[in-house]
Order: C-alpha cells, then structure tokens, then sequence
DNA sequence: CGGCTTTGACCTGCGC
DNA sequence: GCGCAGGTCAAAGCCG
C-alpha cells in the first residue's frame, strides 16, 4: 500500500506525515520555488495525491502540513526557465508559505505574493488553530500542528530542471510555536486566572525544557534532496552503516549511518525519495568536531558499479579555519553537481555571492566525456574553472544517457524521458527496496546508465558543509 | 583480520 | 497500557 493510499485513508485521524513529523511543501512559496518543488515528471494534478517533498521534522517544532491544500495557492506548474544570466542556485524562504500557515486563509490569500487570482481562485482552508480540523476541499480535515522555519535552496539546470532541493531547518521556533498555541487559547489563557496562567507557564517552561533535552534540537539537521542516481554520497567523511529500516510510506529504505570518527556523534539517514526515485534524501543530524580524514579513497568507480558508486564531495581541510558567516548561509551541505560552485572564490570566501556560475556548466555541456574518463585524464576544465584550487580535478566516469543532476553532459546521446527513470526490473525493485547488495547492484547492467562524479577537493579548500553545520550552535 | 554491511531484536516516544 | 513507528544495537557474515 504507498503512502498515498495510507494517507487517504486517516479520515478523521492525523495522517500518516503528521504522524511521522513530516511537512509537505506543496507551494505558496514564490513563484520560482514552488514549481520547483515539483519533481520533473509530475503534474500538478499528481500533486494532489503525492507528496511533492516531505521534510524530516524535528521533535520539537511541530510542522504544517500543507500539501493537500496548497496547489490553490501556487503559481502555474510552468516549468521555470533559468534567466540567461540568472544564477544557478536561488534561495528561497518558506516564509509566506508560514504566513499562510500562521494565519488563516483569507489572510494568507491576502498576503502571500501569490494569490489566487493568479491560480484560479481555488479556495481552500489552511486552519492554523492547534487542535481545530477543517475541511479542505480536497475532501479531507487538516489540523495543523506546528510550524518551522525552512530554507530551501533549489538548484536548476539550464534547461530549468529541478537538480538539486537542499532544505535547513533553522533554529527551532519555540517560540512561535508556543505563540501559536496562545493563539489557540486566547480566550481560555485571557480570562483564566492568575492560577491557571500559573499552571500554564510552568507546564510551557517544563515542555520547553524537555524540547531542548531532546537530540533533535540539540544537533542540527539539514535535509539535502539531491537527484541522483547513486545512493551513497560521498561529502568527505567516513561514515559506518549502522542500521536500515523501512519506514511507512516510503517502499524505500532507510539507511541510518554514524560518522566513524571517535567521539564524533553525527549520524545521517539516506532514502530514496518516495515521491521521485531519483532524489536522494540524506538528512544531516549534528555537527562534526574534527576534520575531514585526509586520506581518503578517491578512486573511480567503474560505470557498472553505480548504483554502489560514492560521489565523492568536497569538504573543507580544516574545519576551524573556515570563518563563520555572518549571513544566514542557506543550505549548503555535501553536494555534488557539474558545476561545484561551491568550490569558487566567489562561493567560498562569501556566501551569498553566487556569480556567475554557469561557466563551468558551460565548459562541461561542452566537454567530450572522453575528457573525463579516469583520474589519469584530468579534467581539463578544472584548471581553468578552479583557478584557486589547483590540485582540484574531477572525474566524470560515465556513459551517461541521462542528465544526472539535470544537466545533460552527454551531448551525443539523445535524453529518454524522465519517466523512463525506473522501468522494468527498476520498477520491481521499488516494490523490495530501492538498495539492494552490493553484488547485486554491480551485477544489474540497469545501473550502467549513471554518471559518476568524482571531485578531489584541495585539501584546503572550503565546505559549505561545514560553513552550513557552523551556524548551527554547538 | 579489521572494517564494514546486514538484519532481526530491542528501545523509545507518541497517539489513542 | 497498548500498539505503532522510527531509531538504535549488536551479533553474524562478508570482503579486501
């Protein structure tokens, strides 16, 4: 049973992402954004009965779910085209789209820059009110139970592809949340007495209290969707599976790892996406307190091996030199793309500074594949595009029929259908899990068909990783 | 043989 | 208190 049905089927009980402490962005976020959250491939129709993203939640500050009624409030699922000299990565806020979750929907249509005038003034109820259900038009009863703020970072591909979705939770929102709640019982917490306001501040104060007990908002958690076709992305670290778990809702597993590191406490999950199989989902829980292992393994892995491969990624040398930014940094953890732009001056000495970053796309669409064939065959463009990192140099093993990461490097091969994705035995294997072993994924010539990139980062070079994870407080 | 993966069992939190 | 689901543990097995 997929996830859609389960969730159809809680009529009158919290649905199933509620459960799991999930938010499904649907859209009211600028224009941009909220077609971008849409996986290519998907209607807008779908929509209506997939969950676009789902974001891992933390214990403490509850989300909204807004899926269901929130195809009212996007923009026309047109798909976004990237300006001529647009950058490659847009940040965006989830800020309206909390403005329509804190408030009720007539304001939210009022205020959200995207109204429904532009979207067919489809009405539908967002009730904010803890505790209350309403109706939506979409049949059922949505009961918000929390909010938080998310940043999201959308990375496209010059044909407008959706390449890479990386969310960060901020800093948790007690906050609001407990504002929100005074909202909910305004009438009860004005015209109670002293008594009970007492009673009410100590029960708040202890459940705070035990918010911040909770490891959830301890540590840090970053959400990073990346489309890709390998599993396992390799940000530097070395990390040790620990466990794997199907969780509901997703026929893929989840696939639980601990940084190898001593007394280094950071873990991370990888899954499939359930909603797109050709998104990763890795969440990022805590911070690292050490370096990246300098000796790392940056071999190349052969193209029948893919689904196992490992994108290597690049990280920083040294985690202490790398100055904390000033600005929010918006989502930026290990990351593997044609154009680690990461990896330019402009990107590392300065956050927000996007630049011009379709150069090295420009010089990979370019690029034959032979150019990249194996670490004996540096990357020619790596010099020229890394000026500052001399000893960076890529590898891009593949005989990539697809656009790994939307960007189709492969010039000479005609671009299949997206849909024709998972096909097949593909297909059968989402029903049993997405991973499979090891043997039996290099056996599957099905895999042959990714691209693998393998960046070697200087040693010194900066992580935006990292520079994510320090503006997490310790 | 060490490091890693696999996987069933167990733990914990939450909702009812 | 019970059941469910996510997360973790740890023994067994695999692999280089």
């Amino acid at each position: 049973m997929g996830e859609e049905e389960e969730v159809h089927k809680h009529n009158g009980k919290r649905s199933i992402a509620e459960r799991r402490g999930f938010c499904w962005i649907s859209g009211s976020m600028d224009s941009a954004s909220a077609c971008l959250t849409i996986p290519p491939g998907i209607s807008p129709t779908a929509l209506l009965h997939s969950p676009p993203i789902m974001l891992p939640n933390s214990q403490v500050s509850n989300h909204c779910i807004m899926a269901k009624g929130g195809i009212a409030d996007c923009q026309p699922f047109v798909p976004v085209q990237p300006k001529a000299n647009a950058t490659k990565t847009e940040i965006h806020s989830y800020n309206d789209v909390q403005m329509i979750q804190k408030r009720g929907s007539e304001e939210a249509r009022e205020e959200s820059p995207v109204s429904n005038k532009d979207t067919g003034g489809d009405k539908r109820e967002i009730n904010h009110s803890m505790g209350m259900a309403r109706n939506s038009e979409d049949g059922y009863n949505w009961r918000k139970y929390g909010q938080k703020q998310v940043k999201k970072k959308v990375e496209r591909s010059l044909d407008g592809q959706v390449t890479e979705i990386i969310y960060k939770e901020d800093a948790p929102q007690l906050s609001s949340t407990l504002a929100s709640q005074g909202d909910d019982e305004d009438g009860a917490s004005l015209e109670g007495d002293a008594e009970d306001e007492e009673s009410e501040s100590k029960r708040r104060k202890k459940e705070i209290e035990s918010n911040f007990a909770s490891r959830a908002v301890r540590e840090p958690r970053v959400v990073v969707q990346i489309e890709s076709e390998v599993d396992i992305l390799d940000d530097g670290y070395r990390w040790r599976k620990y466990g794997q778990k199907v969780v509901k809702g997703n026929p893929n597993p989840r696939s639980y790892y601990k940084c190898t590191s001593a007394g280094c406490l950071v873990r991370k999950h990888v899954e499939r996406a359930s909603h797109d199989l050709k998104f990763v989902i890795t969440t990022y829980e805590g911070k690292h307190n050490h370096e990246v292992p300098t000796a790392r393994s940056t071999s190349v892995v052969p193209n029948a091996a893919a689904a196992n491969a490992q994108v290597t990624l690049p990280l920083p040398g040294n985690v202490n030199n790398i100055p904390k930014p000033e600005t929010q940094v918006q989502n930026l953890v290990p990351h593997f793309d044609t154009k680690p732009e990461f990896l330019r001056p402009a990107f590392v000495g300065d956050d927000m500074k996007y630049g011009s970053s379709s150069i090295c796309q420009t010089k990979y669409s370019a690029m034959p594949y032979s150019s990249y064939d194996n670490e004996l065959n540096p990357d020619p463009c790596a010099a020229s595009v890394f000026p500052d990192f001399p000893s960076l140099h890529m590898n891009l093993t593949s005989s990539a029929k697809y656009p790994l990461l939307g960007y189709n490097l492969n010039l000479l091969k005609p671009m299949p259908p997206i849909q024709s994705f998972l096909s097949g035995q593909q297909l059968k294997e989402v029903d049993t899990g997405f991973v499979r072993p090891k043997q039996e994924q290099k056996d599957n010539i099905l895999y042959d068909t990714s691209m693998h990139i393998n960046i070697v980062d200087h040693p010194s070079s900066s992580s935006l990783y990292h520079r994510l994870m320090q503006n997490f407080p310790s």
